[in-house]
DNA sequence: TATAAACGATAAATCGATTTTTCGCAGTTG
DNA sequence: CAACTGCGAAAAATCGATTTATCGTTTATA
């Protein structure tokens, strides 16, 4: 291709158009493939194209459609590698189809992600996806409702009368957790979330209470939550633990609240898992090289990402019918954060990737 | 505002301009605050504007300017919290003057980089923050050099002759850290790091070096590099180690070295720091609540968005004159993963934030 | 031979804003 | 009273593509 270096003004299709001695229709038709086009005339334009680096300008392109080729995605913060993870695999996604991805972080805040919603509208985007800073029935989904957007709901949903939703199947991870931490001996859990994601949180918690109880009547499940960030949340675990309550495990439903029971532990210089053991939902890359590794639920973004693109494009191409609800399997991560009460490390031994020197 | 709930068209400047009896000319001066409209009118438009909920069109709005008010950000990753924090800090700072951001994951590849920086340019964004995935002599900026883009590089960069840069002092934070390893005895250092981002990790090696050989002229300081990726990192480390070669603190130059260096000592056991000290450039939150905290470099993300966001702007409005290069400062912390060699952990503490229990 | 159908390509309308040009009317000036 | 100046607003051009309508040619059909 012939660079051409002028940095003034790019070539526009009626640059290409004179430039191989057509019409500018003629030319938008040989790039939209018509085949109605002389096979002379089409390569007068496809020389015409290669000799002035023209290429379509997507902004114009799509002004005349009522849905532009772009697609919009919320999350509630992109520093977490969940998220961040998300956002690269929808890029990629959104790519692939030929779409633009534009994101934005709503920090956890659902005034914050209306108003992004709103500048997206603005934007007639041909999508959305969103991950809810609470859950499906906030403003945000309500503003897409009563605007006619066409959209997914990501993560901390469950399921909705209006937009199809994907998540983690974190009901049964959290069994899956149970199971293990039961089958371990613990008789005394501590479970720790946030309750503003009210509908996943129940999930999680009614997956591993009911997993629990089936294997173990008699084990005891204490719950901590607090409504809205993760700072109450360390006050009131403190606060448990200076009433002298001494569960054996503790399973947190969210990332941040791994942090915090670990920042507890180490505060009391409680180490894992010979004074308690700790599970945490959300997988991160540090996890397992720490001292000791930590146990963790890894979600499926890929899956998630995937599955929630796969649907949003078939609505976006006009498919109807209720919204459906995809509960994506997770995969738990058993690593030395876990042992049995009373006893010290489990011989185990997590998931360390090599053998032990010779 | 009367909430029009219609779902198929959204209202344009026509519509307002009909709905207030006049010509969608005067609704676009009205909206742009042009004086020399009759206040009866303007208030005309302003009740049409609320009565129909109308918002301009950023997509035709942008149509007629050569730059759209459009700014794209592409990072290596989205993965790091890192990253993650500087596409949330650019993204605020691109709002607040009413551009949109739009951001794009280059995944550790130059090839896909460019690809990026072309699909961007088609857009005609006003500017990009552009953090290359090896240096500022990459394809990218030569791209963007080559079709005059407005652009400013961030991270991975220390200057460059035709954009302003904008990165932490990494050189200054190495010296403080080869200050503090040096004071507290250490005679027998390793620094890992990635050779392809050249001239940062030349700077911070070198910052380092000088600092160390000033302070204790026959300290030993080894360096290891691998090329691209950390794999091979970690197998250099490996043999370094398997050699028998056994340094007192190691300093590695990437988060990912630090996560390395510690599945490393994971690995043959070593605790840090009564075996081995540990400092990591680049902080992350899960650091300071492991055991031991791990000392870490903490870069200024928020001063360089919003100094490259400035300069960038700068540029924008058409600012002339040489290409800026600035270094922000960085903060070390000193956390419990360092200690002298051949001791116990030090007493000191980390940056614990609580009192222990009474 | 005259008309119709098919074909290929151009002209023109369109998307929704902004910007430039033109226009009408009122008030001044010569 | 004609010409001039200003002001405010409408009309028209523009941005760069796509899509629809239109218009010649050429070939097929009656």
């Amino acid at each position: 291709m012939a660079q051409h270096k002028s940095p003034q003004r790019r070539p526009s299709i009626h640059d290409v158009a004179s430039h191989a001695g057509v019409s500018a229709a003629t030319v938008s038709k040989v790039l939209a493939g018509v085949t109605t086009v002389k096979p002379e005339n089409a390569q007068r334009v496809f020389d015409a194209v290669e000799h002035l680096g023209y290429r379509v300008d997507p902004l114009a392109s799509d002004m005349r459609r009522a849905k532009r080729r772009i697609i919009g995605a919320i999350m509630p913060e992109f520093e977490s590698e969940f998220f961040g993870q998300m956002v690269t695999e929808l890029e990629g996604l959104a790519e692939q189809r030929g779409y633009t991805l534009v994101a934005a972080s709503s920090r956890e805040s659902e005034a914050r992600e209306t108003e992004i919603l709103a500048r997206m509208h603005d934007w007639r985007v041909a999508g959305v996806v969103l991950a809810p800073v609470r859950n499906e029935h906030g403003p945000a989904a309500a503003f897409m409702k009563s605007n006619g957007m066409t959209g997914v709901l990501i993560d901390r949903v469950l399921s909705d009368d209006a937009f199809d939703t994907v998540s983690a199947d974190s009901a049964a991870a959290s069994a899956e957790v149970a199971r293990m931490l039961v089958g371990k001996g613990h008789g005394h859990i501590l479970v720790i979330g946030l309750a503003e994601q009210a509908a996943t949180v129940r999930a999680r918690l009614e997956g591993f209470r009911t997993q629990a109880l089936a294997l173990n009547p008699s084990v005891r499940i204490d719950v901590i939550t607090s409504e809205v960030s993760v700072e109450p949340l360390r006050s009131s675990l403190r606060d448990y633990f200076a009433r002298g309550e001494r569960p054996t495990a503790v399973y947190s439903l969210l990332l941040k609240g791994t942090l915090v029971a670990l920042s507890e532990f180490r505060r009391r210089d409680w180490h894992c898992p010979n004074d308690i053991s700790l599970v945490g939902f959300d997988d991160a890359e540090w996890m397992q090289v720490t001292w000791p590794a930590i146990a963790a639920v890894v979600q499926p973004v890929r899956q998630i990402a995937s599955e929630a693109m796969t649907l949003l494009f078939r609505r976006i191409e006009g498919a109807e019918g209720p919204p459906t609800a995809r509960l994506e399997p997770c995969q738990v991560l058993m690593r030395e954060s876990v042992g049995s009460p009373g006893n010290g490390p489990h011989p185990g031994g997590g998931d360390r990737q090599q053998p032990p020197l010779s």
